[in-house]
RNA sequence: GCGAAAGUGGCGGAAUUGGUAGACGCACUGGAUUUAGGUUCCAGCGCCUUGCGGCGUGGGGGUUCGAGUCCCCCCUUUCGCACCA
């Protein structure tokens, strides 16, 4: 063994030799208990970030935690590599987005490599090529024959300029990124999933999900949003006839209806179109709703702006003319386009009624006291009706059921569950992307394209410019109808890249299998035991993949209901952020590694000026904060990357990018090194076996057993790897104060150090493979067993516990572990530094917490 | 705007079930080693106070023998909002 520790010479030989043994491949073996660990696949935008390296070092330790615990583990990765960046990559740098990715993804696995993640890279797969998207659009036509899938219109942004659609993140201030053209609103047909058929299952499966995290669960519950309510018809003549023109409306506040002074309608809703055709100035107004973006925060903080269509509807009780208004927050997508308005009780409501002097009529008011009046805020409680006719006194929620009883009777409305989810729409007017497999026919329609004539192969060498190419290949686009035969066109959308992240994770069960979407072995290693990925997923990607996973599973590929059993959401990297003030006003972002700070004052290395902090934010090229990951394991190696990683937070909290916690890292590896190579300098030891014991040494014997519990604790239930890193370092600061090389006590270091190396190895696995050859000559990292707990070295005769009097810390107290109630409680009043903060007053009351604490009260 | 989280020393964080607040690490200070720098090792390190002791987990209130942890209100920051991935 070297004296000294050579990230540079171990890691690439650990890597080298892992690779040339395979030995992280993962084969199919019903004599063990499996464990699939998968981390969120990357996509390739050029290089590793920082949160790459967290997400599969996170993996990693898992991984290798259980191949350790005897589990037959399957650790894949793979390239979610269709998206827009390569087409934006694409018009920069004039490449095809084809070979701008296949370059990205060459250079990246190589830094994956360099990692030494435990990955079994034959099963690597490629969304952007056609052995993986044809079974997506194989399943594609067998759910559109279904009619799981189907066209409607839908609303995107649109660029009046450039002519083409925007994504959202591609509206700047209500304008395009590139034409600087204000957004317009326009509808345009798309493909959409029935994902709301399955909202109910989506919704209920989250109670069998014991091993997601409770925030996730709850923010998909919420963005499912179930809602218990009433759909009321608004009569649109005054003597309303069974049969006769209604507005539809839903609420869940159906108790308000009495309160209602006036109705919305969505810009597109029909009644407004109505009211349009003879009001030039509503017909403006409707045109200026058009405006803007359709993304839903942009929409929920804009100005609340509406206007009278001067129609009237009529209040399905009292028969009174209520208002119609065309206002800019009703979404025609949501339910059926109109909201019936109560200002006293809904707080938009009172904003918009106020803004346009409309009247606030209460109906509500508290069960056990009464409003004041007139309100100066919109009471959105639920409480006990008023001024409601039949209905007065009821509790609202008594009235809900009433009021949608006696709605039933006059066929003016119903009860109703609906739905806050919308189905998914996967159209996308963009190039780089999965053909949607449907040929357009004059005379047979939307015609899916059949099984034989999959894959629809994209064209991987184009020229990029604005709007996608496809629109301009009538070679590709121009085919024969598969029904008829006749002359037909090709849907030049493609797919939304979430449909190919839906369904990744299962296919790297049988990745090269080309008879088939999926085989058996899907089922071998389904559910994912381990899912791994940045919080930002928490909602889209997962909702996504969990309603995939049930629509293979009702077309018979797979027979588990969930996709993933246990879910850990990775917290952020971020760094501080520093920039100097252009004289134009505008912010100059300067990178983390080109700043250092000298007693409190940050300096750019370059000219030693400074610089202004702005502050701690997620690593991203606009505000130039990324520290790039490969420095960081060309400089200290991947296991100090790996380490710090893994130290510096927990994984579910945000990770705070620091140079000197990488030395730190880096320190404590160097640290480990030369404890192993100065025991083993002194010559052969074996790991104890038995033999009497010092009290020092019992106690050193109890610390490491007691960390082997804890380590396995914290990698395996709780998933805090800093704690489980913390504990061996403190099992190392009590190694070190442990003098004497006798035979037992080296025994006993033997022990401690076979042990550390081991707990360490999932998170450092490169010296942990050096250092256990060192320890066990002969040993071979791969397929060493997690180390375990010696029960008989926890037993502890004496204990400590803590006394208080009035709940404050006086003093400690040993006694026996077996002792009474009674004893302690004796021990405790007799004890002087209780006896001297009673002040001789009598004990009121004395608490005993076994193995804790003695609190007396006075 | 809506939904979900987070807030603890100079810094990252620990405290797992309501029971010793600050483990472990970084930074800093002092000492040893070294020609020097670096490295390594040892010691100290929440705030106030000479001391006894007091105060202290974003702010305010509450429950409890006992609250970082539970409850109510407020503030700040972060993530998501359906065409970024």
């Amino acid at each position: 063994m070297d004296a000294i520790y050579r990230p540079e010479v171990i890691e690439p030989e650990a890597q080298q030799h892992w690779e040339e043994k395979q030995a992280f491949k993962a084969v199919e073996d019903t004599s063990k208990p499996k464990y699939y660990c998968l981390s969120m696949f990357p996509y390739p935008s050029g290089k590793l970030h920082m949160g790459h390296v967290r997400n599969y070092t996170i993996g990693d330790v898992l991984a290798r935690y259980h191949r350790m615990k005897g589990y037959n583990v399957l650790q894949p990765m793979g390239w979610d590599a269709f998206g827009l960046p390569a087409e934006n990559a694409a018009i920069a740098n004039d490449v095809a987005p084809a070979g701008w990715t296949y370059s990205n993804i060459d250079y990246m696995r190589k830094q994956l490599k360099s990692l030494g993640l435990a990955i079994d890279w034959s099963r690597e797969l490629a969304t952007c090529k056609p052995d993986y998207y044809r079974w997506e659009q194989w399943l594609f036509t067998k759910l559109f024959e279904k009619g799981v899938i189907y066209k409607k219109m839908a609303t995107v942004n649109w660029d009046p300029v450039d002519h083409t659609v925007l994504a959202n993140e591609q509206v700047i201030d209500g304008r395009g990124w590139r034409s600087g053209a204000l957004v317009e609103k326009r509808d345009i047909p798309m493909y959409f999933f029935r994902i709301t058929d399955y909202a109910e299952e989506l919704l209920s499966e989250l109670d069998n999900l014991p091993g997601w995290p409770e925030r996730v669960k709850t923010m998909q519950r919420n963005w499912i949003g179930k809602s218990f309510g009433v759909e009321i018809h608004f009569p649109l003549a005054e003597r309303h006839e069974v049969g006769g023109e209604v507005l539809k409306v839903f609420t869940t506040r159906a108790d308000t209806l009495f309160g209602v002074t006036y109705v919305a309608v969505a810009a597109e809703h029909p009644l407004a179109q109505q009211a349009a055709g003879h009001d030039p100035a509503l017909a403006e107004f409707i045109a200026e709703c058009k405006q803007g973006s359709v993304a839903e925060a942009d929409m929920a903080t804009m100005e609340k702006k509406g206007m009278d269509t001067g129609l009237k509807v009529y209040h399905p009780f009292t028969n009174e003319p209520i208002p119609v208004f065309v206002a800019n927050y009703v979404l025609m997508g949501y339910g059926e386009g109109a909201v019936m308005a109560v200002p006293a009780h809904d707080e938009r409501d009172f904003a918009f009624a106020q803004k346009y002097a409309l009247p606030i009529k209460a109906v509500i008011k508290p069960t056990d006291g009464e409003l004041e009046l007139p309100l100066p805020a919109a009471y959105t409680e639920h409480g006990v009706l008023f001024d409601s006719g039949d209905f007065s006194g009821r509790t609202s929620e008594d009235a809900i059921e009433k009021i949608a009883l006696v709605l039933k009777n006059l066929g003016l409305g119903e009860r109703r569950t609906t739905f806050r989810l919308r189905d998914w729409g996967i159209s996308r007017q963009r190039y780089w992307g999965c053909p949607i497999p449907i040929i357009h026919c004059p005379s047979c329609g939307d015609v899916p394209v059949p099984e034989d004539q999959l894959p629809v192969v994209l064209p991987e060498d184009v020229k990029i410019d604005v709007g996608s190419p496809l629109k301009k290949m009538p070679e590709w686009s121009n085919c024969a109808c598969p029904k008829c035969g006749g002359k037909a066109e090709r849907e030049t959308d493609t797919m939304d890249t979430f449909v190919e992240s839906s369904w990744y994770y299962a296919r790297y069960a049988c990745p090269d299998l080309d008879k088939g979407m999926l085989d058996e072995r899907a089922n071998y290693w389904l559910p994912v035991d381990q899912y791994i990925g940045g919080i930002e997923h928490a909602i889209l990607h997962l909702l996504y993949a969990r309603f995939f996973h049930k629509l293979m599973r009702d077309v018979g590929l797979v027979n588990s209901n969930e996709p993933f059993a246990n879910l850990l959401t990775q917290g952020m990297v971020v760094a501080e952020t520093y920039y100097r003030e252009q004289p134009d006003g505008k912010k100059l972002w300067l990178n983390p590694a080109d700043v250092e700070t000298v007693d409190g004052v940050h300096l750019l290395k370059a000219d030693g000026k400074p610089v202004i902090a702005g502050g701690t934010e997620k690593m991203s090229k606009s505000k130039n904060n990324g520290v790039d990951p490969q420095a960081l394991i060309d400089k200290y190696g991947a296991d100090t990357a790996r380490l710090f990683m893994m130290f510096a937070a927990p994984p579910e909290q945000s990770l705070e990018w620091s140079d000197a916690g990488v030395e730190g890292a880096h320190r404590f590896l160097k640290r480990l090194w030369k404890m192993v190579y100065d025991h083993i300098e002194q010559g052969a030891a074996n790991a104890y076996s038995g033999g009497e014991l010092s009290d020092a040494l019992k106690d050193f014997r109890r610390q490491l057993h007691q960390t082997i519990q804890k380590v396995t604790d914290d990698i395996e239930r709780r998933k805090q790897f800093n704690t489980a890193i913390a504990a061996n370092m403190e099992l190392m600061n009590a190694m070190a104060k442990l003098e004497g090389e006798d035979s037992l006590t080296r025994s006993l270091r033997q022990e401690a150090l076979e042990a550390i190396v081991l707990m360490l190895a999932p998170i450092v696995p490169h010296i942990c493979r050096v250092l256990i050859k060192a320890l066990r000559p002969g040993a071979c990292l791969v397929g060493a067993a997690w180390p375990t707990v010696d029960e008989s070295a926890l037993v502890q005769d004496e204990i400590e516990l803590v006394l208080q009097v009035n709940g404050k810390l006086r003093g400690k107290l040993k006694v026996a572990a077996a002792a009474a109630k009674e004893a302690i409680e004796a021990a405790a009043l007799a004890s002087p530094e209780v006896q001297k903060h009673m002040e001789g007053k009598p004990a009121k009351k004395v608490v005993v917490v076994p193995g804790r604490l003695v609190n007396i009260v006075v």
